[in-house]
Order: structure tokens, then sequence, then C-alpha cells
DNA sequence: TTGAAAGCGCTAACAA
DNA sequence: TTGTTAGCGCTTTCAA
């Protein structure tokens, strides 16, 4: 490894000459400057990143606080997170241990952590490291329990309200709803709430066979989600339950997957028999036949702006406390328009 | 930020006293352990990592030269990366840029390059850091064309033979090909040559109609490349020539996914119409109906290994030429068996 | 205009 | 058994 010792040596002035060449900081005569130069160019020469960080107190790196690459959500998240980053010159590491403890042991300048449940884990287990920056995304603000951290959010009630309005405008009514949490389980947040708000005074008593919930037993944020799955599950107690619902809407895209997928298997056709609207708007929509109709939650933005913000409190030292992304609606081939029937 | 000189002068002894207890090294009197342990729990000391790299010069961390989430072959790779440094306490940090220099700013012990194409351009262009370890995966070892770079191969000679054997098993003998980029391409590798060897005496000269190649234009192994939508295109071209293969190997699971897409949109059954098998085994072939069959490449464990091959290099200075992960082949729903006819 | 020296947080050889 | 010292690679006073 060659140092900026070696390079001065080379070129016969001191260290401190040869920082200053590499950093055009102070006065250096120009013939030394050459030299320094030429000699770093004959050494090849390269800075070490780990003492730069030493001296700078300051990594470059943010964590994700994030395992889970089987959902395309995080998947997105995370897409957003590189590019914004790599274009300001950080870089996003990820990682998501039972164990906050581990952080502390990490080249890191910040934190983002993926959801609400997470960040309030965080706030009691976590904050040991003083000084840590962190933000966390989060899907519906007024769900958010303490403010300690600042949020990048996400409004899944106003999701869900898109779903059900864009069903409403395809002259869907009797509405269903598949979340692998309990439906009153404030994990399940936002979604959850507009749901039962919307589609109370419809079936009245009759609601919760409309909803189908609970397949993630002893439910903890930490655990591998196999959303896909319990996707099928619901596909199949919907068609069990005999439900007069001609659409459901679904807690993400990966569940809204998994439902289609068992409808087909089980030889159901979608959207002819039953419709399909996803929460999350993913790009693996598009791969699926029919394409899935989605709710568009800006998610690779809502990753970007998790680390602009985060990077807003690292180098700026500014916190704003809850930032919003925009939610919309992609159009797929998954719901049917009874209006043309 | 607290330190070991704080943790030190709280105790009242020195700050290699504090190293040695915290470090269980070397002799300290009971009670000073006590109280430095003490100290050290009172400030809520934690080390610093950077400063433990710098000393140890050594970062915990992995470069996976990538930056394209959208082929899920990647991210399968990289998850099996992330499985393997976890357990070892190393992180995998992802990014891949135009500038192999780049590489040279970054926290890392190693690096691991995702094929033999940008192995080769590394080779040529980026090895300026001196003693920074290397691995690559390469798919295909034969076409490896210098061997200074230890590989972690997938033989997708072997793959391509696999998913021609299976089909004939199943009864087809008509079998077209898939391929972004045109069969003569290196790049292709060693799908290429088996698919050429084993079809050319069925096909004889027609072979090159039954070839659905040569989407990419101006190929880069650096560009972003969107298998998917080259999948459509080339679902298009199997039925604007009206060939009459009963079945399509596909490059790769992403591009399967496509030619699935546009086969449906175009209301082309499959498997009833036609074939499809994929390669990689990615797990996104259960979520499309029907779903995918797929040449399993093993790629979580290829990326596990090349996590442990570059680990090998970095902490124990073992150097291994080739190293090779398994090849099988997963039944899904694409495939239609003709003897059953 | 230049370089010696101190310091970022930590470890290890050495001396006491 | 303990602390002083030098050093990992770099930057930045500060004095010359």
């Amino acid at each position: 490894m060659v140092t900026r010792k070696d390079v001065a040596d080379r070129a016969h002035v001191s260290v401190t000459a040869v920082s200053r060449v590499l950093n055009n900081s102070g006065y250096v005569a120009k013939e030394k400057k050459e030299a320094v130069l030429k000699a770093a160019e004959d050494l090849g020469y390269r800075p070490n990143p780990i003492a730069m960080s030493l001296r700078r107190q300051r990594t470059g790196q943010i964590l994700f606080y994030c395992r889970d690459l089987g959902n395309f959500f995080n998947i997105e998240l995370y897409s957003g997170m590189m590019e914004y980053a790599r274009r300001v010159g950080y870089m996003i590491v990820m990682s998501g241990t039972f164990d906050f403890e581990q952080i502390n042991t990490m080249m890191i300048d910040g934190v983002i952590l993926p959801n609400q449940e997470i960040a309030n884990r965080y706030e009691k287990l976590g904050k040991q490291r003083s000084g840590l920056p962190v933000v966390a995304a989060s899907y519906g603000v007024a769900l958010v329990s303490q403010r300690d951290i600042p949020y990048i959010d996400c409004d899944v009630y106003v999701a869900m309200e898109n779903a059900l309005d864009y069903l409403n405008r395809k002259g869907h009514e009797r509405i269903a709803f598949a979340t692998p949490y309990t439906i009153f389980d404030p994990v399940g947040g936002g979604r959850h709430i507009a749901y039962l708000n919307r589609m109370r005074p419809i079936f009245g008593k009759d609601l919760e066979k409309y909803i189908l919930d609970g397949y993630f037993k002893g439910g903890d944020a930490f655990q591998q989600e196999d959303f896909f799955t319990e996707g099928k599950h619901a596909a199949s107690d919907f068609i069990r339950r005999g439900l007069d619902a001609t659409a459901i809407v679904c807690f993400n895209d990966n569940l809204a997957l998994g439902m289609l997928k068992q409808f087909q298997d089980m030889g159901v056709c979608v959207p002819e028999a039953v419709s399909i609207v996803g929460i999350d708007g993913t790009n693996i929509r598009r791969y699926v036949t029919p394409a899935l109709t989605s709710v568009d939650l800006s998610t690779s933005r809502q990753g970007a702006e998790c680390v602009r913000v985060l990077l807003d409190m690292i180098e700026g030292g500014h916190v704003r406390s809850v930032t919003s992304v925009p939610i919309g609606l992609i159009e797929g081939e998954s719901v049917r328009d009874l209006k043309l029937k």
C-alpha cells in the first residue's frame, strides 16, 4: 500500500505538502506541486478511504435496516435509496438483525428504519449509540406513536381510499380485503382503518366475513414475512367462504400475486370472476397476467427521500419531522369494469 | 462520542488498560478491570468502528459490483452473499459504476464481480489499487479468457443441456432459443454454444430461424438490461415467424417471463400451444401462471461461494482458481408433456 | 511557502 | 501488573 509518506519521500517534500497538493489547499510551490503529482502518479497512489473516514469522522455510508429482499417493496425502496445515495457520493449498506446493538459496530453515518414498528422498537431498545441520526419510513403518520424520529411517510389510508375509489368507479361495491395481519392489529395501520371505515356501511355486521386476515401467526416485525404464500391462503379462504364480493383489495403486491396465483390454480378467472387490486405499485405487477392493478406508493421516491432527509440531518443538522410522498394508482388488467356489462 | 480515553479518565487508569479489559487480553488487576467495565457502562461507551478498521487494516466490507436489481438473478446472488457474509461478520455493499476508479474510494476488503465480461474489463482497466482481492462469478469456465481472478463458476453449458434434456424427455424435439444477445456474441457464452451443438443436427440449415436473438443493441455489460421487455419482443417474433417449435428455452428467467407475458397477451396458451423453459431458477418463477419451469443454477449458493472464496483470500491468503456450483432443474407448469398426448 | 507536530480512536511493543 | 510510546493514514493548526 502506497501512502502519502511514500509520495512525500519520492518527491522530496513533506507529507503536509503532499496533502496540500492532493487537496488543492494552501500554498505550495509550482515545481513541488508537479513533483508531488508525478510521484503520486508513478507510485499509483490512492488515498486510504478508512483513514479519510477516521479523520473526517464520516463514513459516507448509510444503513438500511432491512434484510428481506423477498418483498419487492423492499427492493424498490432500496433501489430508490441506492440511486439517490450514489448521486451524492454515499453508499447504502443493507442489514437487519434481531440485535440493534450490532448497529454500533457498523461504519455508518445514519440509519434508515423500514417502518414504524421497527422505529418504535429502536426507540425503546436501541438508541444506545448517541448521535447516530435515524429516519424511518412510515405508512400513515397518524399512527406514529412518537416523534423523536423523522418519518418519511406514505399514507396508506389514502392508498386504500384510492383503491376503493377506483373500484367504485369501475362499478364494484362489494369489496373484500386480504391482509396477513389481524384486522385490528395496529401493524395493519391505515389500510385496515380506511377499509373498515368505507366498507362498514356497505356490509354492516357481515363485514368481518369479507375480511381475509390473520395469516401471520405470532406476527413479529423482524420475521421474514412470506406475503405471497399467505396470499394463496387468502384466495383459498375467499372461495371457501363463498363470498359474493366482486373485488378484493390486497395488503400489498406480494400478497396480491399470491392470491392471483392461487385463483388461477383453482381455475377462478381474474378479473372475470373476481377483480384484484394490490397496494405498492411494485414493478413486479407488470410480470404477471393479468398485469396487476395497484396503488402506486412512489416507493423508490420514498427510498430516495429517506436518504435525502437523513443526509440533511447528517450534513446540515436540519431535522424535519415528517415528509410525504404522493399516492397514485397504476392500472393493470386485474380489475374488470362492471359498467361495461 | 465517548472514547477509550474518557473511560480511562473515569476509571483512573490508562487507555491501554481499558483496551486490555475490553479486549480480554493481557493482565489487568481485578479491581481495575471492574472499574473500567463500570466506567464503560456508565458512559455508554461504544468502540469506534472506523478507528478499529484503520488499526487492523480491515473494513469487514465486501463490494458486490452490481447495480441492477431489476434482474431477479442479481437479487438472488446478493441474498446469498448477504446471508453468508452476515454469519461471518461481514457486510456486503452493492454498487456498480462505469468507473472502476471509484472502487478505490470505497471502504472494502475485496470485490465480487458479477460476470466474466466485467472481470475482463476490470483486468484491463481497473486493477489500479494493488492488493485488493477480487473474485468473479462466471458462467462457463471454458469461456474465461484469463485466470488472474478466481472464478465461482456456474456452467450454463450444462444448464442448457439440462433444459434440452428435460424437454426431450417430455417429447419435445423442435426447440427454439431466445436470447437478447446475438447468437455468436461470446457474451452469450455456454448457453449459446450448447444450444447450437444440440440443435444443429435437428434443424440443419434452418437452425437460425429458430434462434430469436440480438435484441440488445450495442450491448454493453454495464448497461441496465431489460430482459423482460426483450422477452416480449422475442415472443412476438416467434409468432411472426410462424415457427413450428413446440418449446422455447430462454436465456434467463426474466426473459422467459417477458415471453410468457407476451404470449398470454396475444392469446397464445402456455404450455398448451408452446412450452417455455427459463434458466436461473429464480424465486420469481413461482409467482406466475403457469409457474415457470427453469434450470436451477444454485444462484444464492453461488453468491455465498463468492463470499467464501473471497474471504479465503482476504483472511487466509489462499487462492483457488475455480469453484463450481451444481446445476439442477425445477419443474413448473410451463412445459407440456407431449408424451401424454 | 514550508514542515514539524498534534490528533482522529485504537492497539501493541516495550519498559517499568 | 501497569503505563508510556509509537503508529495505522490523513489533515490542520502553528511556527518558522
